[in-house]
Formats: C-alpha cells, structure tokens, sequence
DNA sequence: GATTGTTTCATACGAACGTTTGAATCAATC
DNA sequence: GATTGATTCAAACGTTCGTATGAAACAATC
C-alpha cells in the first residue's frame, strides 16, 4: 500500500483524538500506536492539528459509503422511509464493523466544531439533514413552517443522538434495570414510532391511559 | 468573603474547564483569569484535578438551587407536571442569568464522566430522572415495561438536550432560515406537545395529512 | 554501482506545562 | 510592637509538549 504509515497515522490519531480529545492526544503517543517515528507526523503532515484534519476528513469520506442511506425508491411511502432514515442512523452509531472513532470524532466536531473542519462537517450532515427534510416534506402538511419543520427533525436525531452521546448516563440511570444492551431494531421501532403519532402519522406508542382531567396545553 | 481567592480560582477554573476542556486550560490561564498567582492553585487545591472537582461541584450545587424544579400541588395533572418539567429543563439551559459554565461542564460530565466527579454527576442528574419518571408514571398506563418507561424519558430528554448540545449543527443548517433565536416557551411547547402526542395523551402537533397508503410498521 | 529522491530515524530545541519552594506580606492575638 | 498563622508572591523545578534537523536507510533510475 502506498504511505502505509500515513495511513497507520490517521488511524492511530483518530482513535486517540475521538477518545481523548486534540489537546490530550500527544503526538509521542499517537506515533507510537502507529509504530512509526516521532518525526512522521511532521514529515507527512507538517502539523499536529493537519493531522487531525486529515484524520476527521477521513473519517467523513468512509462513513459516506459505510452505511449509505438506502435508495428508496420513489413511490416507496414517507412513513418507511422515515423508519428506514432512522434506522440507518442507529446503524451507523450502534454496529461495530467498523472502527468506532469515525463516528466519534465527527459527533466531537458537530457539538464542538473546529474552524478548520467546518467544511467537512457541513459535507457530513448536510446530506442527511437533507434526506429526513424530504422525508418531513411528504409526512407533514405544505403550510406548516420552516421553522416548525426543522423542530421535528430536530426532535427525530435530538432522540437518536442521545442514545450514543450520553451511553454514559443511560448506563448510570438504568444499572438496576434487567436489560439486553437494547438491540438496534428495537430502538429504531422505539424512535419511529415515537415520532409518527407525535406527528399524526401512526399510533401512539401506548393506548393512551385515561386521563382525570384534559388540560389545556 | 471568606476565601474570596478561592472561590474566584473556582470561577475561573469553572469557565476555562467549560469553554477548553480540562486538559487545555491551563494552570497559567485560569490564575490570570482570576487574578490571582499561579501557586494559588496550589495552596488552595493541592492539584489541578482537585480544583477541576470541586468546580464540577461548585456547579452542580448551584444549580440545585438555580432554577428548582417547582413543587408541583399533589393535584396537578400530570400533563401539567411534564410541561413545567419541558419548561424548567429548557429554562436551566437556556436562561442567562447563571453563568453558562455550571450547565456547560456538567454537560462534558455527562457526555464522557470523569470517575473523580461520578458521585457529584449522580446527584445532579438523579432527581432529575425521578422527577420525570414520576411524571410518565402516572402518564403511561400501568402494564408498561420498565425499559420501555425508560425509553420514553430518553426521548423526552433527548430533544431537550439536542437543542443546547448540538447548537452549532442547528445553526449551521438553519443559516438560511429567518427565524426569531427560538424562544425558550416556544421550545418547551413543541417539545410538550410532540412527546404527548407520541404517547397519546395529546393531539399530534399537526392535522395529519391524508397520506396515500397506511404502511404497516 | 553511482545517483537521486523519498522516507525513516535518533536526537535536540525552545516553549509551555503542573508543581514546588522559601521568602514576603498580611491580619489577628497577646 | 513582637508573635503567630494564613495567604500571596516571584522564581525555579523537572517533564512533556510540538516541532526542527541532519544523518541514515531505502528504492528506483541510469
């Protein structure tokens, strides 16, 4: 392979900067993950923070084509392909096959964006914002407002997202419930649904308990 | 005040921590912030890490106080108590009075922990869980799964979270939009009604529109 | 096999880091 | 006003950081 050890260097700095950060991943360290020397990071990209550049652009370009959102076809109805849309997402957080700080170290740059990066990020989302936006665009009525549309899409991923940025807390707050690590479908089925009665579009996700008293909201 | 030096290096810490991350704040910096000498931090707080704990902590007890979660009457609906639980949520996010560096590092606690600081997280985020599982206790019907109780808090706090941890992906996308900086009750409605739509204990935030075929999920 | 261009290596540099130290300053007590 | 304990200060410590350098190793061309 040409430039192994380039290679070996964006792996290695990608795995330390998604888990620790751009300031507490040393280049010593980094270098010697990738079994190269110290001076590889200077002579193949100058600088540490083009390093990390690289390492974010390169996680962008494979997840692009890891878990590609399906071609639906076109006749193929909003609400599967709402469900197929988040799915897809959870897939891209959730399966293993491929390294983790791909995904890692794009979420650092979407909460915390770096100047250097803006580009590659906006390369990231964009499509999939776009992608949920028409799938919203069939689901919801025409006269609703921008504004109102983008509060749904926000409230599709804000579900999603969660899961994985804070695994933390669920771990904390559900250690004395019995469960099996929530499978991926079941997620995804959770979020779906969750969203289409919200929006009018499907049953609620309970039947509704009878409630004493109707509030005005 | 008593100790005034130290809880200026607290402040100051408190910021620096939140904006850089505990790893590029350095000692230097934050005792300049504070106006105080760079052996402060030593005298006071015998190390670095100590100083960033009890920041952590210094945060987590204001906002215990900050904006409290108001004692609901015993009567209250429950559709009531998970509005002003919506409300309260966003309004520790988004009100200015506070500094923004209590909600900001507990955030960073609460995305990647730190073991320090575990104890301090948990009693931060606890009566927090409580409080909104007692609200969808009385709001789901009684044969739910515990998981699935669970499940629904999630994407109740996972909207919420979405719009303050991921401002700058919202504002990147929504660049195009006219829109008004979202006010905090407009936030705290949608959020309201999406969720008690999902559950059927509201309308759905739209008049459905008619869709073409019903699409078995 | 000498030459050339590319990549690796050991080593060094200055700057910034967290931490330490001992003297100076302050405030209160007797 | 001397004594004591708490706090501040300037200066220095040893480490580690990102980066630079020049020689060695390698590969390809002639």
């Amino acid at each position: 392979m040409v430039d192994d050890t380039k290679q070996r260097l964006i792996n290695a700095a990608g795995e330390m900067f998604a888990e620790k950060g751009y300031e507490a991943a040393s280049i010593r360290d980094i270098c010697q993950r990738a079994e190269a020397n110290l001076a590889a990071v200077n002579y193949h990209f100058v600088e540490k923070r083009q390093l990390y550049v690289a390492a974010v652009r390169h996680a962008q370009c494979c997840r692009q084509e890891d878990v590609p959102f399906p071609e639906w076809p076109a006749e193929m109805p909003a609400v599967d392909r709402l469900r197929a849309f988040v799915e897809t997402m959870f897939a891209r957080m959730l399966a293993g096959d491929r390294p983790r700080w791909h995904l890692e170290i794009m979420l650092r740059e979407l909460a915390r964006p770096t100047e250097a990066c803006a580009a590659v990020v906006e390369d990231y989302i964009r499509p999939m914002a776009d992608t949920l936006r028409g799938i919203l665009r069939d689901l919801l009525p025409d006269d609703m407002s921008e504004e109102q549309r983008w509060m749904i899409g926000f409230s599709v991923v804000g579900q999603i997202l969660f899961y994985y940025v804070h695994q933390p807390i669920i771990r904390l707050l559900m250690q004395n419930v019995q469960t099996t690590e929530m499978p991926l479908d079941q997620l995804a089925n959770h979020v779906t649904r969750f969203t289409l009665a919200a929006i009018g579009a499907g049953p609620a996700v309970v039947r509704p308990v009878p409630t004493a008293t109707g509030s005005a909201l």
